[in-house]
DNA sequence: TGTTTGAATGCAGTCGGTGCACCGATTGGG
DNA sequence: CCCAATCGGTGCACCGACTGCATTCAAACA
């Protein structure tokens, strides 16, 4: 009865990942609140462990920086972004393929994620954070490029034009993005027809995304994702 | 003889002025030399204070950051760019000019600028500094897009249209500079050929960018930038 | 010459972030 | 069921970036 790990049935998270994972939120959350009411800089580390009820010590046992609180869920993203692009292998031109994820990600948009979104805008040091993570989703979609294009590993010339592509696309999104903080174009659309006009593909419509499959590389996957979301 | 300003005959910068500029260039190559040496993270700014033979609280009267004394002369190359584009009337086709100025702005990588940059490139820090002053970069020209698309002032299409082009030129840009750090791929021509292919222009040539003459904006200008330079 | 300006300074203090030693609860093994 | 290892959280001392404020001194100017 101690834990033999039977194959298809999953062993729960122990009581400590649960408690960590408790307190990280604690963190996240309070963070996010004292940011939004008394602004970015006016709130301080120990502002928030207080309001999460911890050390401040242990703020940076869950965040690097001050900036991370503000995205907790970086990796999750990310790794959910990856897990929509898929196996290159399967599709015939990577690059629509990429746009249509970038749509489809960016499509689902809520009116608190825009005042969320909005409020990081507006304050440097949380740009910076943002332009951090637009890295690996440059980083992630080069190297999916050059799967699907057969060419790995990759020449210099192919790693530029991947390179170049990736970062052409995640600036439309940052642009699409940046209209939808100021003016509420959704996002979605708007970099989707740029990205369709600027690399000459078909007209790309959303996919449907709720409960894809995860790729079949058998790492012990986190189960599915739920729903994209913005960013 | 008090100072009545003469048109065409231009006042020297004061005693004052130039004292301030140079302590502020001795700061600045204090601050490069210990990065190069010492590493950003180890260098403190009392370090380059001392090493410029100047007081520690000086150094913030001159940059904001301790990253920003790492590009001491950007706002000199942001002038120098917009500079270059010069008046949107003057083209048929404002992206093709854009890109002729952003090939031609490439154009110039010494070996020295090479390892500056590639040191920039291994600090987290520094690259956000980067990434900043391509935010500059973007609306800039966005900006001359705009105007030179006669959508002045623009509307909200026309301002997602000019941000993501803007944007994804910048992207694509960053691109070929990553790939001049790592392997040595000339960033012009690199850059230039991909933006062509991307938007569909004709060929574009490196331009002629010795003793352009100064925009006819009747600002008193600094006098004609020197050559253009990487980034 | 006398007054004003403003660059540079010194000082005290705030805040973000780290290394370290330690505590105490969960965990897993016997 | 108990013991030992583990590991998240804590307190403390500390560093370095950055700021506000009052002061100084030389250049600018009338």
């Amino acid at each position: 009865m101690s834990g033999a790990v039977e194959p298809g049935r999953r062993r729960g998270p122990t009581q400590r990942e649960l408690n960590r994972r408790a307190t990280r939120r604690a963190l996240a959350t309070a963070a996010l609140e004292l940011f939004a009411s008394n602004g970015y800089e006016a709130t301080t580390v120990d502002d928030i462990a207080a309001r999460a009820g911890v050390s401040p010590r242990t703020f940076f046992l869950h965040f690097p920086t001050k900036a991370a609180a503000a995205y907790p869920d970086h990796d999750v993203r990310l790794r959910r972004f990856v897990h929509l692009l898929g196996d290159p292998e399967s599709t015939p031109d990577p690059v629509a393929r990429v746009i249509l994820v970038l749509r489809t990600t960016l499509d689902a948009s809520s009116s608190t994620r825009r005042l969320r979104y909005q409020l990081m805008m507006g304050v440097d040091e949380l740009r910076d954070e943002d332009a951090r993570s637009d890295r690996d989703y440059e980083a992630a979609i080069a190297e999916f490029l050059l799967r699907g294009w057969g060419e790995w590993p990759a020449s210099v010339e192919a790693r530029l034009r991947a390179r170049a592509t990736a970062n052409a696309m995640i600036g439309v999104v940052r642009a699409a993005l940046l209209a939808w903080g100021e003016d509420d174009v959704d996002p979605g659309p708007a970099a989707g027809d740029v990205l369709d006009r600027l690399f000459g593909v078909g007209i790309s419509r959303p996919m449907e995304i709720r409960r894809a499959r995860p790729v079949a590389d058998g790492a012990a996957g986190r189960g599915d994702p739920p729903a994209a979301d913005v960013r």
